[in-house]
DNA sequence: ATCAATTGAGGACATTTGTCCTTTATTTTA
DNA sequence: TAAAATAAAGGACAAATGTCCTCAATTGAT
């Protein structure tokens, strides 16, 4: 059943009965992205938030200069979406796109509001994940601000090994804010 | 009444009633900070979140080479608190200080997690400061990511002029991620 | 298997930023 | 007010990173 690792991250965050849990779970419905696909894209609100039970997402947006740059990579197990965009229902400047087959359960606007205002558990784990994103987000301000770009990579190595093997350098090097000139060089310090 | 701004701020946020308002606020404590006094001290936990009704804080924490990083300068009108401290109830890495004497009301973790669960609309106002939070620090590791420090100067100059007037050159330096010889340069170019 | 297209590695030089100073300006205290 | 202490500005050189390139390796399609 595809609801089950979902069940046990809700469980993770707080308390929730099997009773609420099953009540609820409809609200999300199953859906299987290929490699290039786009969850969402930039310009467009951002009317969804996926669970990934398998796969995984680039977050990337274009800049002033029209440089992709990534911001975050997602894997399974954990939500993704353009929270932002989400939260204020205005266009979004990221998109989140497949780097590999990935499947994922999805739930709209209406429906999480539905369970926001219904469920005080479920107000509950809007909170907690809220929270939970912006702990992320301030660790995520915390490497850009600390770390230098060779600090970065081996952080990346250590804690989403897989990321190096399935995204490309570009995208590497943009998320650890550096030119490919850089990780290229960061690269051969490590191997040497 | 000092807590006008407040009723104020969380009217913006979400409807809150009068009444449920009048039933609530004095879980919060007036309190006033001098010039240099803490309101949290790394290596504690943070067990207080604050509202500002007047006066400016500076965020920092020393990194691994024991410098003095300032991460964000807190206004009038906003709460402030080591967040993540705050929600995972560990020692915080931050501290947060007044630079001026600043007028605060204060709430204690019991009593948040008291008035969220016995108040459905405090639990959604816990929701959608944590998500505004989120987006604060989303822009802000944005803005480390994207702008350079001119940039980051200037911005701060648009958006935060009383901080360039209140804060030591140092500490303006280090939010915006760069060395004084380097603000120097920047405060140059543009009188120029 | 072969050729074209894509991707990654790395050289050479320019630019930016940092480090370590000294000098100047401002603030504090006796 | 004068002397001392603190804070900001900026010079000189070093180190890090970016830009623009070329070349090698890998992948994909016929």
């Amino acid at each position: 059943m595809l609801t089950n690792a979902f069940r046990k991250y809700l469980q993770q965050l707080t308390p929730i009965s099997d009773k609420e849990f099953d009540d609820t779970v409809d609200f999300f419905k199953e859906q299987v992205l290929q490699k290039g696909d786009f969850f969402v894209t930039s310009g467009k609100v951002c009317q969804q938030v996926a669970f990934i039970n398998s796969g995984t997402f680039r977050v990337f947006y274009l800049n002033e200069k029209g440089e992709d740059i990534t911001s975050c990579f997602c894997t399974s197990n954990n939500f993704t979406t353009s929270y932002k965009s989400f939260i204020l229902q205005q266009p979004s400047s990221l998109s989140i796109q497949a780097i590999e087959m990935s499947e994922i359960l999805v739930i709209d606007y209406e429906g999480l509001q539905h369970l926001y205002s219904g469920y005080l558990t479920w107000q509950k784990i809007g909170r907690v994940l809220a929270e939970k994103e912006y702990i992320v987000m301030e660790q995520y301000a915390s490497v850009l601000s600390n770390e230098t770009a060779k600090e970065k990579y081996l952080r990346l190595l250590m804690e989403q090994p897989c990321i190096i093997q399935k995204a490309k350098v570009e995208h590497i090097a943009s998320y650890l804010g550096v030119t490919r000139r850089t990780l290229s060089r960061i690269r051969r310090e490590i191997s040497i």
